[in-house]
RNA sequence: CGGGGUGUAGUCUAACGGCAGGACGCACCCUUGGGGUGGGUGUGAUCCGGGUUCAAUUCCCGGCACCCCGACCA
């Protein structure tokens, strides 16, 4: 990508509009665009973070057998009506259409996903099956608050599984937790795996809390295990024994990235979800229901991944894997090199496999191209200069690091191939 | 939904109740060329509706929007 040609603008003013770190970043930075308390437009390099991210959920998730459908988010009062959530859940987007039909829109599926697999499920042959997708869920929040932590409309993969015994749920629960833990792992996020409220029927579930000031949540972990429980269910506070390992238990603020629940028969008794069991008996599918919040990962990376110059992104989730940089200067004859040797090394680099964003503006002052990069907050940047090709070279700094390095032309790609 | 705060140009900000000013951005010119280079010219604003007053960005009332704290968080 030609930074010349990318739609965006940064800014070196801090909004006022916002306080959270995340939000002041990407906005400033030029990856989201505010319309209105807890809606945010994704701009290019935005959007391909939060893409690189859902990524890496399919990836996760289709290892698990989990299969990709996508549900309307626009759905039928009728649904809602039948498990009573029409008006149990507070923050449903409710309205009328023409004909004075009602309509929601999706806070959560498990009124659509459930009469959905009805339609697939007869034997407990069909089972387990496990679905997810990932879409845009719509919640009426009374406050919508820290940029892309809580919003209106936010990104959000719900998976749901299907089982004929809870046994079987049990045991892909805990195949869904490992997966979660990938997912976080390759976000470079420390999940903290938490035990909070498990609705009607299970004592717990399991929510995957990020420590961090700019959290919402209250947690109670041990510092040794990281055994967690939520404020909401804490039977240990701050100073007391772990109950896992002995280790001391601390309390500290937390952002829920993900959150997993057994929901058992509860969905599928309000929709008559059954299947013949092998003694030609009629049964009630347990099911499981599993959310991450792409668009509240991404925020979460931002702030724990800051300094004061920028955002800085993982090598999985960043919007490009390289920021090349020609430096021009007022010598029109190694300009016409520079750019030579940048365009070719822009190619090969692209060849390789290797994302590049390559800055080409040739009026544009260092200090501007330098700031923009560390605002930006890719892993790797490279910079080709009168100076570096004096020494056939490329300057190569890392994002997360201090020092630049200089590294010859024809050895960059194999120095910096994973 | 309760409490607090803030609304001035695209952005960040000034202005005892008395000509709305600066910086950034943007356009053009010159300059500079490894950390948002320096200078010039230009562009561009008082959230909406009432009230008080000779006069309102400023004071008062109502609305709307945004931010923060709390409650809420399937």
């Amino acid at each position: 990508m030609l930074q010349s040609k990318l739609f965006y603008k940064t800014s070196k003013e801090i909004s006022g509009e916002e306080k959270s770190a995340n939000a002041q970043l990407l906005v400033r930075a030029g990856f989201v665009d505010k319309l209105m308390a807890g809606a945010y437009t994704y701009l290019p390099l935005g959007l391909r973070v939060l893409d690189k991210i859902k990524k890496i959920i399919r990836e996760e998730m289709n290892a698990i057998g989990g299969q990709e459908i996508l549900m309307p988010a626009l759905t039928p009062k009728e649904n809602w009506m039948k498990t009573g959530r029409w008006e149990g859940i507070d923050v449903l987007f409710r309205f009328k259409g023409a004909g004075d039909k009602e309509y929601a829109l999706g806070s959560t599926h498990e009124e659509i996903v459930t009469p959905l697999v009805k339609k697939m499920i007869n034997s407990y042959k069909d089972l387990p099956v496990a679905v997810y997708q990932i879409q845009d869920k719509f919640r009426d929040e009374p406050r919508a608050k820290s940029g892309l932590l809580r919003g209106r409309e936010f990104s959000m993969k719900d998976l749901y599984s299907f089982h004929s015994d809870e046994a079987d749920l049990d045991v892909y629960y805990e195949k869904v937790k490992e997966s979660y833990l990938r997912i976080f792992k390759r976000c470079n996020l420390d999940a903290i795996v938490t035990e909070a409220s498990g609705g009607t029927f299970s004592k717990y579930s399991h929510e995957f809390q990020i420590l961090t000031e700019s959290g919402e949540d209250i947690i109670f972990y041990c510092k040794k295990c990281f055994y967690a429980q939520n404020r909401e269910v804490a039977e240990y506070k701050k100073g007391d024994n772990c109950p896992k390992c002995g280790g001391e238990m601390d309390e500290g603020k937390a952002i829920e990235i993900g959150n997993i629940f057994k929901l058992k028969t509860k969905f599928s008794e309000a929709f008559d979800l059954n299947f013949l069991d092998k003694e030609g008996k009629k049964r009630l599918a347990i099911m499981g229901c599993y959310g991450i919040g792409p668009s509240r990962v991404m925020g979460s990376i931002v702030e724990v991944s800051h300094d004061d110059r920028g955002i800085i992104w993982p090598e999985e989730i960043a919007p490009f894997d390289v920021h090349l940089i020609a430096l021009y200067g007022k010598n029109e004859k190694s300009n016409g090199e520079i750019r030579k040797q940048a365009e070719r090394l822009f190619e090969s680099l692209q060849k390789e496999g290797f994302d590049v964003l390559y800055d080409d503006r040739e009026e544009v002052s260092a200090g501007v191209k330098f700031g923009e990069a560390d605002l930006f907050g890719i892993p790797l940047r490279l910079v080709i200069s009168e100076k570096t090709l004096s020494a056939e070279s490329v300057e190569l700094k890392k994002r997360s690091g201090l020092e630049p390095e200089i590294v010859k032309l024809s050895q960059i790609i194999k120095k910096i191939k994973k």
